[in-house]
RNA sequence: GGCGCCGUAGCCAAGUGGCUAAGGCAGCGGAUUGCAAAUCCGCCAUCGAGGGUUCGACUCCCCCCGGCGCCUCCA
């Protein structure tokens, strides 16, 4: 089943075709970095990474970049609020934003170029412009003329006239006309500026872009990917300044992730919207606000410590990527809750095997992947159906939300299988099954790892335990047990009853007993 | 004012012009268990309202109601 997905320009699902074949360029805008990332600011790369994952896993070989803008107006304010330097803060917020992917699990990403680092490249698309006609120098300035450019607004489906019909534009005396944006802005006395042949400047928002991801994938891209925000004026913009400089199609496939909501009355978060003011925001918009990390600004660490990485992850995903996100303290922990039975059954496998979930070999490639098993055939036969239903969704614009549910009927399958066979306490005497339970997990790690989720253990039962806890915990179920043998229910019930108080689930097995910290 | 999105069970969330509308969380009943936990089995929706197209629509069209985004250098 070949590949489909929703291009934001023509507003359907395309059969996906590179350039080149076999190889996919990649480019996704990138932050600002000039304030700590909210979790609006992960939802793209977490996005974009799985789709690398899976197109890698589909045999494509992925080169996937993200710029980081570190000159713009906001840098060059905030730096002067905070009284350091624009290269002081934006080094610093790179490493924050570094920081955040790697805790995101977002680690495909090829190249984050620069765009101070890309001056030059920049200069020269102006100057094509500018030579042919398509932009105009005014005063140190150099503005795209959106009239010399026939299909302005085609991506964002408007035009130009409609556009000024709305109040909101405001008329610049200065510009032949109101929608032409700049691609170069002179620079006002202590701002950063570089040297170019209409004066000392810095460049507009929208040609870094340009110039960075055609430098490293050429002047077609494959996909070009942002937040749906972006899809006007951002590559709008950068659609037509391209397209005008080369002459060649920008950009194969366009497409946009659905913004992250913080709440029914908060709007947008992350933003600098502020139409209600917070004082008609209502309690629940506010804790969703503060968590998306809007004004107040709490950051992406912040929810770290209160929701695992993973769950957050999951969470993002379990959505498809074009629709909204209503993020919520609420909806994380039913996404935590959801995962526990995964987490179960790969203790069970531990169980039962011996092996860790976390140390099977996960195929990043289909075609390298190992094939199931013939027998027993029931087992295996809907766990080909399911894998099967899996990609077909992945394959469907990326569906990660129907994706996922068929793990959960994996999971299902799976621990049927063990139950039925009654594997807990009589897998030892049946080795061939344990073979089968152990591909069965092995498909199960492929097709999480393509999410990015249960790539990594989780910390163990003891987690943040020191030695000491454990040993205790070990001599408390080993009395527990004396107690069991004698049948002495009161005292080994008591035993259980009060560690649940303490947040510890002791799970008593045919094999032993079992804790483990309460979610 | 312009462009656009969304409204599926208590909650989250896939999906299709026509077999039984995925899955998860919560809930209920059962198996298992000394009792629990974990696991398994079963139950739990007619798809915002109305109209139209069609042999047939939740899925297409229109309108209405409700929620939301962009048009403001926010990912």
């Amino acid at each position: 089943m070949p590949i489909r997905v929703y291009n934001t320009l023509s507003r359907q699902k395309e059969e996906f075709q590179t350039v080149v074949p076999g190889h996919v360029g990649m480019y996704l805008c990138g932050p600002t970095v000039y304030k700590p990332a909210h979790i609006g600011h992960m939802v793209g790369p977490v996005i974009f990474d799985t789709i690398k994952r899976y197109l890698t896993y589909s045999g494509f070989q992925v080169k996937f970049v993200i710029n980081i803008t570190d000159v713009d107006d906001k840098l060059i304010v905030r730096a002067q609020e905070r009284g350091t330097t624009v290269e002081k803060l934006a080094a610093e917020m790179t490493q924050d934003y570094f920081d955040n992917l790697k805790i995101m699990s977002v680690d495909s990403v090829d190249l984050f170029p620069y765009a101070t680092a890309h001056i030059p490249e920049m200069l020269a698309i102006i100057g094509k412009l500018v030579d042919a006609g398509q932009a105009y120098p005014l005063d140190g300035d150099v503005y795209f003329d959106v009239t010399k450019d026939a299909d302005y607004g085609a991506l964002s489906h408007r035009n130009i006239s409609e556009m000024l019909a709305g109040a909101r534009i405001e008329a610049n005396d200065r510009k032949r006309h109101p929608a032409d944006f700049a691609l170069w802005k002179r620079s006002k006395p202590g701002e950063p500026a570089w040297d170019s042949p209409w004066g000392a400047g810095r460049p507009g928002w929208h040609i870094e872009c340009s110039a960075m991801s055609m430098k490293y994938l050429g002047e077609t891209l494959d996909i070009h990917g942002g937040g749906l925000d972006l899809m006007f004026p951002h590559h709008e913009n950068e659609l037509a300044q391209s397209e005008s400089c080369t002459g060649k199609k920008f950009t194969r496939y366009w497409l946009h992730n659905g913004l992250m909501q913080g709440g029914k009355a908060a709007g947008k978060v992350g933003g600098g919207h502020d139409r209600h003011g917070d004082a008609l925001l209502d309690k629940e918009s506010q804790e969703a606000g503060k968590l998306a990390g809007s004004k107040g600004a709490a950051s992406v660490k912040e929810l770290f410590a209160r929701h695992r990485p993973e769950t957050v992850r999951f969470f993002l995903l379990a959505t498809h990527y074009r629709s909204p996100i209503e993020f919520s303290d609420e909806g994380l922990i039913e996404a935590a809750k959801s995962l526990e039975g995964f987490y179960r059954l790969f203790e069970s496998y531990q169980r039962v095997s011996g092996h860790s979930f976390y140390q099977l070999p996960a195929a990043a490639r289909r075609a390298t992947a190992p094939p199931l098993p013939d027998e027993p055939p029931g087992f295996f036969g809907e766990l080909r159906l399911l894998r099967d239903r899996y990609l077909d969704a992945m394959d469907d614009d990326f569906n990660t939300g129907a994706a996922i549910g068929t793990l959960f009927e994996i999971r299902r399958a799976i621990n049927n299988f063990i139950q039925e066979h009654n594997l807990e306490a009589a897998g030892a005497a049946q080795p061939r099954l344990v073979a089968g339970l152990t591909a069965a997990m092995t498909l199960l790690r492929e097709l999480t790892g393509l999410l990015g989720v249960f790539v990594n253990p989780l910390p163990g039962p003891a987690a943040g335990d020191d030695q000491f806890t454990g040993e205790l915990m070990n001599l408390v179920l080993e009395l527990r047990a004396e107690l069991r043998a004698a049948k002495n229910w009161p005292l080994s019930d008591k035993i259980r009853d009060r560690l649940a108080r303490l947040k510890v689930v002791v799970e008593d097995r045919p094999s032993g007993a079992a804790w483990r910290r309460d979610a």
